[in-house]
DNA sequence: CAACAGTATTAGAAGTTCTAATACTAAGGA
DNA sequence: TCCTTAGTATTAGAACTTCTAATACTGTTG
């Protein structure tokens, strides 16, 4: 934090004179190169040598010489300079490279948590001008990258087979146990569970559907009862009404989530089912855009665990 | 060498503005910290977004926050700010402490020569208001500097065993030999030389004598016929008048020259007879200066060298 | 709707930088 | 010695930039 006023407010035009007075060895031919007067240029160096209180130009030889003082001057009014105008020009730069479209993909479980922060995170940080939103399951997500007809994607599915993207984490989610409120039988288990409530998942067609069952699997774990539906609202409605018990994520549980839902969550009897959202692009086309975006969206899905499925969700998400 | 203006004039200020107001987050708290109004602040943070053609800082939140151009030019303004400060802060120190008083002690043949350009030097780029000079023999400077009674020698004689100095090479001179110009003998070795003419040498309370004594004798050279004196002039006038010949290095030649004096100079027949030349200080007290002296002196002797002795006293002297 | 908090904009005052003219200095030549 | 030339310093006032006080505008809250 700097103190009030501690710079000369016309430094860097008097080092400008300077440097050219100091090349060309002579007060006028200097102004000329910066289009002064050599009465300007003349009132600049004095300025500068009043203000150090020192002599930087030896003005009776010729052509004039830098004293010591005005060689220390010389080095480090270069340096500063050559830095403002990489500044300036780095300013201009940014400006200029502003992406005019974007076009998104969101996976459809977090898409109406996301739109309002990504929306306005693009237009005022990055001055987007065009945004198109698609809300969809991941797997399509993959091809609008591919094909170019998307440009980045918020999805559960990283493409770890898909060369020439940049990936940014966004985070990582338990599956939590989601029972009817009025649930009293054993929670030890899964099995124990499926003896009194059949399985709702999502379907073999979505990937949370895929995932799940695999991992079921891989646990042994073979339902006799199983309720399959597409959406998280389908999910949590048959939970929320005794219908079944499942398996979800904090963010789909928000997702399915309406008005008077009464249910239970539970930490899984079961580890290792976990899902990972992470902001992908085609590697360096959208420069600082999807770390950006990786941030912000964990950023708001976080806000959004708290707020709807309290300390059991904020447990569940990892805090890297 | 700089274009003309290619920086905004008042560029300096804005970025303090910017500053100011990014890392308090409100126009108002930005602009009081530098002393400012509201509307001057707001008025420097809208010429900077329409230098660089991008927003800087999204006021719709609180509190206010820097755009991705914003952070970047956070990043970089406040580096160069801070450069500006640092080179202020020195060039003033380069001012304050520039040396009131100098005392220098030269030796005695080449204090003739040096003195009009360190006195220069001194006065001019380091704004050193008193000077003394002390023309002498070298074995007393080493006193001279060990109980502060002189800054500054300029020798033949470093002072090797003395810690706490620093030494700045001027120049290594060989010595050359001198011969009275209608001299018709041999030159082939200095014992041919010495059957038809005494050495005219300094006597051994001169380090140039103590030097050159010590020298023949490695080479097992005694001459039958030696004549001593304690100046350049005397050397040389007794070799211009035929009465013998002599060793001297260009800067003791040049130090006994006088008006009409026909000499002839040759390399000598022996080698490694040389004599080097430093200036010598307390380690740090005179910050740039012995360099700058050093660097003066070898400038300013090479000249005489070159005026007064020829190719031949070029050829003797070191290019380093 | 009114009050409050904060920013943007405007007109004119204040401050800074510029130019043209002139004074000053040093060196060289007649 | 005087005059001319080359170059810099200084001055008065014009031109430009930055500032302030006042007002308009925007968004939020009760």
């Amino acid at each position: 934090m700097l103190d009030r006023r501690t710079l000369s407010p016309g430094l860097i035009r008097s080092l400008e004179v300077f440097i050219a007075v100091a090349e060309t060895g002579q007060m006028r031919s200097g102004a000329k190169l910066l289009g002064l007067s050599q009465s300007a240029a003349s009132q600049h160096i004095a300025a500068l040598e009043k203000s150090f209180g020192t002599r930087l130009i030896d003005r009776s030889v010729r052509p004039a010489r830098l004293t010591h003082a005005g060689m220390r001057l010389h080095i480090r009014a270069q340096k500063i300079l050559h830095a403002l105008s990489d500044m300036e020009s780095e300013l201009r730069h940014v400006g200029q490279a502003s992406i005019s479209l974007l076009r998104v993909g969101i996976q459809a479980s977090i898409a109406t948590t996301l739109t309002p922060s990504l929306v306005a995170l693009a237009q005022k940080d990055f001055g987007v001008e065009d945004i198109t939103l698609h809300a969809g399951q991941s797997g399509n997500h993959e091809q609008l990258l591919r094909t170019k007809q998307a440009d980045l994607a918020i999805t559960s599915n990283p493409f770890l087979d898909m060369d020439g993207l940049e990936r940014h984490h966004i985070l990582k989610e338990d599956y939590l146990l989601v029972l009817p409120a009025g649930y009293q039988g054993s929670t030890d288990s899964l099995e124990a569970i499926q003896r009194e409530l059949p399985l709702v998942r999502f379907g073999d067609t979505t990937n949370a559907g895929r995932q799940i069952a695999q991992h079921l699997r891989r646990l042994r774990f073979e339902p006799d009862r199983v309720i399959q539906a597409d959406r998280s609202s389908m999910v949590t409605s048959c939970v929320a009404t005794g219908q079944g018990f499942s398996l979800l994520t904090p963010t789909l549980l928000i997702d399915g989530l309406v008005e008077n839902m009464n249910l239970r969550l539970l930490k899984l009897p079961v580890v290792g089912l976990s899902r990972t959202l992470t902001a992908v692009a085609r590697e360096g086309e959208l420069q600082d855009l999807p770390a950006a975006v990786a941030k912000m969206s964990k950023h708001s899905l976080m806000d959004q665990i708290v707020r709807f499925v309290g300390e059991i969700g904020l447990k569940s998400v990892d805090r890297s």
